[in-house]
DNA sequence: AAGATAGTCGTTTTT
DNA sequence: CGACTATCTT
């Protein structure tokens, strides 16, 4: 077989990689390395070469879009091959196998994935019955704590009590819950983990028969794997398989959600004879960004030591920005991609990260402001908008009528005269017998106990769902999904909500139908619709789906992570915001930190701007911070200073008048150039173009660039040596 | 059962 | 400040 197309492209590192004899890999990979080529040639080369069968490889990844992403990209360069292979992200081969081994899992065959939003209902459901006080232990904390001990691996029975109050009503409202799932067939996220390790603890010879299966595991992200998961490959590898973990320990930014960075540090000691491999050459940015970033995170300690480098060109500076305010920092930005665009850039290839989702509004009104498009990310998934999710409640009814959070969502939505205290009557039998709330409703209203109006009301709701149920058995996914939101009044109640949220709301239910019809069922044995809905729990979809729309992108740093753009700016790069003033008393959290910030730097390929503001307005005050310490940890010959302003006065355009001076900030801003002829905002005259105003000031000396937006001619920038402006 | 109103809280979020 | 929630009001 020709396999020489394997190797051709491929620095000696990655070479290294991919042509490894079958051996336990750890192949370190920085920032815009090759990672994704690595692992689809490394896995085409043990196909290929080595001989190995495709069923025998396990690929596992962290998110559904790096499993798409490099499914898309084996089937590319192996075609039909692929197929065999098992690509997925944790969570997904966890339910697999789970769906799969649901008896010896002590799982219903229909068992519910339950997401986070039906987990805190839950929560909150099991804590009243319990009646424990909400203010003394807020679902939420509850839920994060439950998460975390099953990221642990560690079950409610596992734990001790320990006789301080707080954590031994935790641990009693963990056990309440656990019940509550195992009697409803409920599995969240951790649980998936979690269930699955067990079920080859308890059950060896399913274990050997994985153990046979599967001799190469392929993780990606490794330095994002929390205990479970890694507890997880460890008992499947168990010492006959061999496994190659990908990843970055200068990248691990999810520490705070349980992921371990000590997984990918002891990952040689953990694995015998461990061949290390570290992809150093970077493919994406210039000179002066790699040095940026290598000197930045080179203030970390215990680092497993890799430093990036290219042989591209030096590039531009880093141009650092020191503005007044958020105002004046996303108005600078703002004109930075609009000379950009003006020169002919694409406003899509411009990045703007920011640490928290709360900055995202200055510079979003900004962009208004001037007409560019822009899409922010991260927002609400499409899976996880209330009318959807109402909508698939319906779905999941008509596919399990046991499942109770669905039923608690829908059994009233849209209204239907069925009150809080008929839920609760219902609650109570439930519980009472021990059954699910579809078949306590079910007999409630059989058995008379109800009044006449509430029980037909419930007998309505009942059989509405058996109808829908029975009407559309034979119907394509669809239909099913078309008739349960026409039938079940959903549409009509969206439609009948005034203004631009019930429209969007309607489009949505229509377009939920699209994503039905275009949905394609990965097991042809399965019923469809069953397969839609773990879908739908699993991948909650990207955003917004415009992929093709020429829109600036706004995200947070964590959601940048890989993810690579022209131009780059990072936003609020200001002491307590980042690093965050919640990360800045412990070490470890301050170099995650620090890491987050060499993620933002090594997504610029081209350009990089860090901005940053001397006042912001943060939670109704004014907050003056000082400019971050990462900016300081940047060598000062790979940075450009752009100080805008002439003078360091406030600018004249903003006057809020609740502080009059930004005060002697110590900052970047070293020295201040003497003419203070000019001011921005100042409105002045240029002999041809009329009257305007100023935007923008670079530069001085005789090198001084303004930026003039006319009256009449648009916004320009202009030479102040050449040009001849007056004060107007 | 929808709408008004007062109170609260404020990083990051792959599944 | 402003988004979200819980509670009260009609």
């Amino acid at each position: 077989m020709d396999v020489s197309g394997l190797l051709d492209g491929l620095n000696d590192a990655q070479r290294e990689a991919v042509s490894a004899s079958p051996e336990n890999q750890l192949i370190l990979a920085g920032a815009g390395s090759g990672k994704t080529r690595v692992l689809v040639h490394r896995i085409a080369w043990l196909i290929q070469v080595e001989n190995v069968a495709p069923h025998a490889i396990l690929a596992v990844t962290f998110t559904n879009k790096a499993a798409r992403e490099m499914r898309n990209r084996l089937e590319e360069k192996l075609g039909g091959a692929a197929r065999h292979l098992w690509v997925g992200t944790f969570h997904n081969l966890a339910h697999r196998l789970l769906k799969q081994h649901w008896r010896d899992a002590n799982l219903p065959e229909q068992f519910q994935i339950l997401d986070s939003d039906d987990q805190l209902r839950l929560i909150k459901r099991v804590m009243k019955n319990l009646e424990i006080d909400e203010g003394r232990w807020p679902a939420k904390q509850t839920q994060w704590y439950i998460g975390g001990q099953k990221d642990e691996g560690r079950r409610a029975s596992y734990l001790q009590r320990t006789g301080d109050l707080h954590t031994d009503t935790l641990i009693k409202i963990y056990t309440a819950y656990e019940e509550a799932c195992q009697r409803g067939g409920l599995v969240d996220f951790g649980e998936l983990l979690l269930r699955s390790h067990e079920l080859w603890l308890n059950k060896p010879e399913l274990l050997a028969h994985y153990q046979q299966r599967f001799r190469f595991l392929l993780v990606d992200e490794f330095q994002d794997t929390n205990t479970i998961q890694y507890a997880w490959l460890r008992v499947l590898a168990g010492g006959q398989s061999y496994i190659t973990a990908v990843g970055d320990d200068d990248q691990s930014i999810y520490g705070w959600r349980g992921a371990q960075i000590e997984n990918i540090q002891r990952f040689t000691q953990h694995f015998p004879n461990v061949h290390t491999v570290r992809l150093e050459q970077n493919y994406r940015s210039t000179a002066t960004i790699l040095k940026a970033a290598n000197a930045v995170i080179d203030n970390n300690r215990g680092r497993m030591g890799k430093e990036l480098w290219t042989d591209s060109v030096e590039g531009d500076l880093i141009s650092v920005f020191a503005a007044f305010n958020e105002q004046e920092e996303a108005r600078f930005i703002v004109d930075r991609i609009s000379a950009w665009v003006e020169s002919g850039g694409l406003r899509r290839d411009c990045a703007l990260l920011y640490r928290s989702n709360a900055q995202s509004r200055a510079l979003e009104e900004a962009l208004l402001q001037r007409g560019l498009p822009y899409v922010v990310y991260g927002g609400q998934k499409f899976y996880d908008r209330l009318e959807i999710r109402n909508a698939l409640a319906y779905l999941r009814l008509i596919w399990n009528r046991h499942d109770d959070p669905a039923f608690e969502r829908v059994i009233n939505t849209p209204t239907r005269a069925i009150g809080e205290r008929t839920v609760e009557d219902i609650r109570a039998y439930a519980r009472e017998r021990d059954c699910s709330l579809w078949q306590a409703a079910d007999e409630l209203t059989q058995t008379g106990r109800m009044t006449a109006r509430a029980s037909n009301a419930v007998r309505s709701f009942i059989s509405l769902i058996n109808r829908l149920d029975v009407e559309t058995r034979e119907e394509p996914l669809h239909k099913i999904a078309d008739h349960a939101i026409t039938a079940s009044g959903l549409l009509d109640f969206h439609r009948n909500e005034k203004g631009e949220k019930g429209l969007s709301r309607v489009e949505n239910l229509q377009e939920l139908v699209g994503a039905c019809k275009a949905f394609e069922p990965e097991d042809s044995e399965e019923p469809v619709l069953g397969q839609f809905l773990a879908t739908t729990a699993l991948d909650a979809g990207d955003a917004q789906a415009e992929p093709d729309s020429d829109s600036v992108q706004l995200m947070t740093l964590h959601s940048a992570k890989g993810l690579e753009f022209p131009l780059v700016f990072i936003t609020g790069v200001e002491e307590n915001l980042f690093p965050h003033k919640m990360s800045m008393d412990e070490p470890g959290q301050l170099e995650e930190e620090r890491r987050l910030c060499y993620v933002g730097i090594t997504r610029a390929e081209k350009k990089l701007y860090i901005t940053y503001a001397e006042s912001r307005r943060l939670h109704g005050s004014d907050a003056f911070n000082m400019p971050s310490r990462f900016i300081r940890e940047i060598p000062s010959d790979l940075l450009e200073e752009v100080r805008p302003r002439t003078k360091v006065t406030r600018p004249v355009y903003h006057s809020r008048g609740d502080h009059s001076q930004p005060a002697t900030h110590p900052s970047l801003r070293q020295k201040e150039t003497s003419d203070g002829e000019f001011r921005l905002g100042q409105r002045v005259f240029h002999p041809i173009f009329g009257e305007g105003i100023i935007l923008n000031v670079e530069g001085n000396g005789p090198r001084t660039r303004v930026q003039i937006n006319f009256d009449t001619d648009g916004t320009k920038w202009l030479m102040l040596s050449h040009a001849n402006i007056g004060a107007a």
